[in-house]
DNA sequence: ATGAAAGCGCTAACAA
DNA sequence: TTGTTAGCGCTTTCAT
């Protein structure tokens, strides 16, 4: 086992090989045919270098030249279906590219992600990609005083291009088949339909609430704003919410927009109390996908946002070399119930 | 808006504070009360730092200091559950010790992991995290030829500490919970369990099926071959299984035993073709968890493998600074049903 | 077709 | 208490 202290360096295989380190440097780089290196030359350093398991040291070579091949991304957090598919999309894309993905998360934590973006830029990534930031605008400013391009993705920032899901248009088809779906035979304050979940002062949360809201009226002549219960994303909130809904209404709403999968969680943590017939005169959507979402026992339509196109357009856009402020919507797509149930909606099979 | 083109580097400070670089350099990273620097000096170069936006080039404090500050993980994928949590332990646990994380998915090829490792290696991480590797030999012998300390998890690998769930504890729970709950009702050929998903000659799938079928002889005499269908990970192939396994024995078997999430996904496509009281005379378990998979219309028992405990034993045995080989094992837990049903199972309300 | 030498930004002896 | 100096491993003119 040939176990060696030191990692080589190309002054270890000039050495060996009897040829100058900045030769060695230009054939093990690639650089060597536009050195008019003779081709016996760089054969020989090659196979010099592969029998001593030579590799660059990038941290030298980044020094050298003021760049790393290192594209930084920051995100909220990695444990997420819609930020692991970002992550993954991102690597493919970094990869196509040659740079090396570094991928942080900051757990929505405004003070972190400033932290990590200087920490990221210290490593000296050649671009930065921002994720659904809490704090677009100081972000912005950090990466503007270091002179490092910088895009946002799923939520827009200032001075650099946004690649944002068009919520607006998601939360307006999600509505539309909601509401075709509601049971005409619900009456009374049951035979509205509710939005539930998500903040109402995060942009995205913005967005589809307007499209609700607009959508809604559209069909239904009017909104209150007891029908918009925005009480966050967690779990728990979202179960008591919907369970003091239906104890006002005497039984579920004749329509319901989720609007984040983790409300759905706290959304079904109430449902698993409710007898199986109560979903049997209620239109159910998720703003989120989850394939086992699309298994339970009643239907739900859910909406997955393409976050693979918004990853890859983001790409392209850093491609361009134009970091100038725009801003580009990504549709996302509506997912049909696969789920076993009778009743009402036996036609989705 | 000032718009530097360039960072300031220490001798920017320097000049701009008439201190010398090495005051300057020992101030802003920490070490200056061990050099003995005037409080003062210290403080008056903090500022100047400040004010300008320094943050240190840390490329070139690696290069000289032989370090990186970075941490490297590779995993199969970022967009599966099992492995966002993974990544999310791991960047807690790195961000606790002041290490930058890297992370890398590789896609179970086994050309990219060494490639993959070979890049980081070349970044000069100062350990290397392997989860899930399809290689680990070949994984292994490169991380020794560079000399870095590298670890297992999930997945076992040769010359370095592993650190893996305890497959076997936990196929073992699962068997006796699906045993303890098959129907007596049913009998003949559907009486039997099944076990379906996965690869035979992988390490965790033929752990589990050894457990399984240990457990099940030791309940109910024997287990048959036919009973065993490791037949991968793809849904569409555990759909197609699941699908001639009913054909053949009539019906659902007693007992299923779903060794992975993909495989569950299949299983399910099939199961939304099977009237809703199929399910009322089998007992299913899944190993591995979604939340939402435990609100299907029919109870199903998962294993949620401890990913959190997983990485940060992984990271004691780091702290230790031993990477000399052994073997440690993380019980999984088993998450009972939630689901909304009814009849036979009703006691889980 | 190849080599010599300077320097990227930082740290760590060694001086003073 | 602080400054000087010599590199870390690599790339890149500029020579030859």
């Amino acid at each position: 086992m040939p176990n060696k202290k030191q990692k080589p360096t190309i002054y270890d295989i000039a050495r060996a090989s009897g040829a100058s380190p900045s030769t060695v440097s230009s054939v093990l780089n690639g650089t060597w045919k536009s050195r008019r290196i003779s081709e016996d030359t760089a054969k020989r350093i090659q196979q010099i270098a592969a029998s001593r398991g030579y590799s660059a040291n990038l941290q030298a070579r980044g020094l050298r030249k003021a760049k790393s091949g290192l594209v930084g991304m920051i995100l909220p957090v990695h444990d997420n279906r819609f930020f692991s598919s970002i992550s993954q999309s991102f690597e493919a894309n970094a990869r196509e590219r040659g740079l090396c993905p570094v991928i942080a998360s900051t757990l929505r934590d405004p003070q972190e992600e400033i932290r990590t973006v200087e920490t990221l830029i210290s490593y000296a990534v050649e671009a930065l990609f921002i994720v659904g930031a809490t704090d677009p605008e100081a972000l912005s400013r950090v990466c503007r005083a270091a002179n490092v391009p910088f895009l946002f993705v799923d939520l827009p920032g200032p001075d650099a291009p946004s690649v944002v899901s068009d919520n607006y248009h998601g939360a307006q088809v999600l509505t539309q088949t909601i509401l075709s779906e509601m049971p005409a035979s619900v009456t009374g304050k049951r035979a509205r339909p509710y939005f539930i979940g998500g903040t109402a002062d995060d942009y995205a949360t913005s967005r589809r609430i307007e499209a609700f809201r607009r959508t809604a009226t559209d069909t239904l002549g009017q909104v209150h704003d007891e029908q918009i219960i925005a009480c966050g994303y967690a779990p728990g909130r979202a179960a008591r919410e919907i369970r003091d809904l239906c104890d006002r209404l005497g039984g579920l709403p004749a329509g319901l927009f989720v609007n984040s999968l983790t409300a759905f969680e706290g959304v079904l943590g109430h449902f698993v109390t409710l007898p199986g017939d109560a979903f049997d005169e209620t239109a159910i959507g998720c703003y989120d996908y989850d394939p086992f979402g699309a298994f339970l026992q009643f239907p739900v339509h859910m909406v997955r946002q393409n976050s693979d196109a918004l990853i890859t357009t983001a790409f392209e856009q850093f491609d361009t070399g134009d970091f100038s402020p725009r801003m580009i919507e990504i549709k996302p797509d509506l997912i049909a119930p696969r789920t076993i149930y009778r009743g009402r909606f036996v036609e989705f099979g």
